[in-house]
RNA sequence: GGGCCGCUAGCUCAAUGGCAGAGCUGCGGACUUUUAAUCCGUAGGUUCAGGGUUCGAGUCCCUGGCGGCCCA
């Protein structure tokens, strides 16, 4: 296991440290860090503690890493944990010149367990088939339920940089590719049986008792609970006949309900019933409608594929788990060694306004990359260790994950980052194939955000004010700023709630506009008679800035006074109110800019 | 009843047995600027508690506490 496992000499990290380094020189701009230090970084810790270990146990032969994806319903972001842990660690085996294959094996061969809120009820009907058996959700364009839930975690992976060989289970199984090891799980039953045994706590029986009295529903329901990668809890075999690890597919009905009867080594004759009132008997040798129970199967592919980096979720860590057995499954029954498998902690969200109360599902990758750019949906699970949970905003937390993201680019190229920053940052923005895309002018996503909110979108309005945000070095086509500037819009419309956008008003605000003093009045009018002559984001900031001093009888270049500063927030405050109907608001001139010089004048009574 | 993980600055986290560090927040300042803009500076610690190993412990061992997750 990974805690356990030796380490490596701290000679033979160090030079893997100075070969990765050696050859590759960054230029000082806008070319990502390929190179690393070595040092300090639990992705590289990893690598090391892989390559030795898969030198020992195969010489020369690809490493192997892997991951189990279970499409039973929407992949999220947990999932995607699985997936990102072992593509860094590949990632990095791959960086220091060794051949590596990274495997996500998709469970789509795994029971249809329970129909999720918000399809329709009749789907009950094919809780027990293949997930690839089962028809997808109702109005999908794909063939079935797994493929339905792959599509998009297979089109995030292609964004996010992830270079994997996908396995389909269904196809592995009803191939026949897995005949001998099913053979051999059948034959060495006994053993299995044993080795589940010490595992099995003296309260089963009267644990089980109170699950008979359980309707199917429930009893489904209680399962998916359970559901991860691969359930942690499931139906490990036992029944009435004996021990058998393996369950057919009923040949009528297409569902696990079955139970076997018999088995002949000799013959590998099996013989099963199945709830629907069907009952046959199979040659093993020739049939490929039936899977090995999960916790023989998880092992059973380790064994088949050689893995030697595979981690799992915490609910692993029991002493019962399939992790656990696995463990010993593998070494006693298919000769093979366990991989090194840390336990990743939970992935959470902060924010989410619409998407998971009103559909019921939780966010997946898709919906991140919606809202950032896949280098800092990286950043977020290579920065932190697998052990330790984090969470990913949706809320207005975004902004300052952004900040700390342009920041931390800012200083790699500086050369004053930290090294475990420099590693996290070189990982994140590109995989060994190379860097991954970036936005050619990385505005701030909070001045993004802001401009879209006042212009909602329209295109016209945010190149006019991007424009101005740096005269000297002016923004000509909003292509400069994408893709940020959508993922910023994509946010602002569908996470920011609405109390919080920027509404411009429609009609003046006719009763405060009345009840306006003269000072007041005379405040607005020299706003509006300069509005045309300062119609730039620099002109209209000294027009905002400037009318209360030459209200105060100063020149609009004089320094402010503490009594002209408490002038300007009165003003400020006023067109806000006049403007948005609050008394605060995204910065003055940009709001003016994007309103349009007509929309201003209606407003503030001109 | 058992297992896994965590506990370090206000917050989120680094630190491979060798001088406890970043980011954010806070505070102070600059920019004609208290905004939802940019930059500079600065403060901040009994590393959960107690014991042990060691020349040396945030790190290793033991006991306990608190928190999260899981199994039964």
């Amino acid at each position: 296991m990974a805690g356990t496992a030796a380490r490596p000499a701290r000679g033979a990290r160090s030079t893997a440290a100075v070969r990765d380094n050696g050859g590759v020189r960054l230029s000082r701009k806008d070319v990502p860090i390929v190179a690393m230090s070595a040092e300090a970084d639990w992705v590289s810790r990893f690598a090391d503690e892989v390559i030795a270990e898969a030198e020992r146990r195969a010489p020369g032969k690809p490493i192997v890493c892997a991951s189990g994806l279970s499409p039973s319903g929407p992949i999220h972001l947990g999932n995607l944990r699985e997936v990102m842990t072992p593509h860094l660690v590949a990632d990095e085996i791959r960086r220091r010149g060794h051949e590596v294959v990274h495997i996500i094996s998709f469970d789509d061969f795994d029971r249809f367990r329970k129909v999720p809120a918000g399809v329709d009820s009749s789907w009950s009907e094919h809780i027990g088939k293949p997930l690839s058996s089962v028809p997808a959700p109702p109005g999908s364009e794909y063939p079935n339920w797994a493929e339905h839930f792959k599509a998009p975690m297979i089109a995030a992976l292609a964004e996010l940089g992830v270079e994997y060989h996908g396995i389909s289970q269904t196809a592995k199984y009803t191939s026949g590719a897995y005949r001998s090891q099913i053979l051999l799980a059948m034959r060495e039953r006994a053993r299995i049986d044993e080795i589940l045994d010490r595992y099995r706590t003296k309260g089963k029986a009267a644990k089980k008792a109170p699950q008979q009295g359980l309707d199917e529903a429930e009893a489904a329901a209680a399962e998916a609970a359970a559901e991860g990668s691969g359930a942690a809890s499931e139906d490990d075999g036992t029944a009435a006949a004996g021990y058998f690890p393996y369950k057919p597919y009923c040949s009528v009905c297409d569902r696990d309900m079955t139970t076997v009867t018999a088995y002949d080594d000799e013959t590998t004759e099996l013989s099963y019933t199945c709830v629907c009132g069907h009952s046959e008997t199979v040659r093993l040798s020739e049939f490929d409608r039936g899977k090995l129970v999960w916790k023989v199967d998880w092992p059973m592919r380790w064994a088949y594929e050689g893995v030697v980096f595979e981690p799992s979720g915490v609910d692993h860590s029991s002493p019962g788990s399939s992790f656990v057995v696995g463990g010993h499954i593998v070494k006693e029954i298919f000769g093979a060694e366990q991989p090194i498998g840390p336990m990743y902690a939970f992935v959470g969200i902060s924010g989410m306004a619409k998407m998971s109360s009103s559909k019921g599902a939780v966010p997946t990758p898709a919906d991140a990359l919606g809202i950032m750019e896949a280098p800092l949906l990286r950043w977020l699970y290579a920065r932190r260790r697998p052990n330790q949970s984090f969470k990913i905003a949706f809320d207005q937390e975004i902004q300052r994950t952004y900040d700390e993201w342009d920041t931390l680019r800012r200083k790699v190229h500086e050369g004053t980052a930290l090294p475990a920053d420099v590693a996290a940052y070189g990982r994140a923005a590109a995989t060994a194939a190379g860097p991954l895309p970036t936005t050619p002018r990385p505005l701030p996503y909070r001045t993004l955000a802001s401009i879209v909110d006042i212009t909602t979108g329209h295109a016209e309005q945010t190149l006019r004010i991007l424009r101005d945000l740096d005269p000297e070095h002016p923004i000509t086509s909003l292509d400069e700023t994408r893709p940020r500037l959508d993922r910023a819009e994509r946010w602002v419309t569908t996470q920011v709630p609405a109390e919080q956008r920027t509404r411009v008003r429609e009609e003046p605000d006719a009763a405060l506009l009345a009840s306006l003093g003269d000072r007041e009045r005379e405040s607005l009018r020299l706003l509006l008679d300069g509005l045309d002559d300062h119609w730039s984001l620099d002109g209209l900031t000294e027009l905002v800035y400037g009318v209360p001093k030459v209200q105060a009888g100063l020149t609009p270049d004089a320094k402010p006074t503490p009594e002209l500063k408490v002038a300007q927030r009165e003003f400020f405050a006023l067109l806000y109110t006049l403007l948005v109907g609050r008394d605060t608001g995204p910065r003055l001139p940009t709001l003016l800019l994007a309103a349009g010089a007509d929309r201003v004048r209606e407003l503030l009574g001109g």
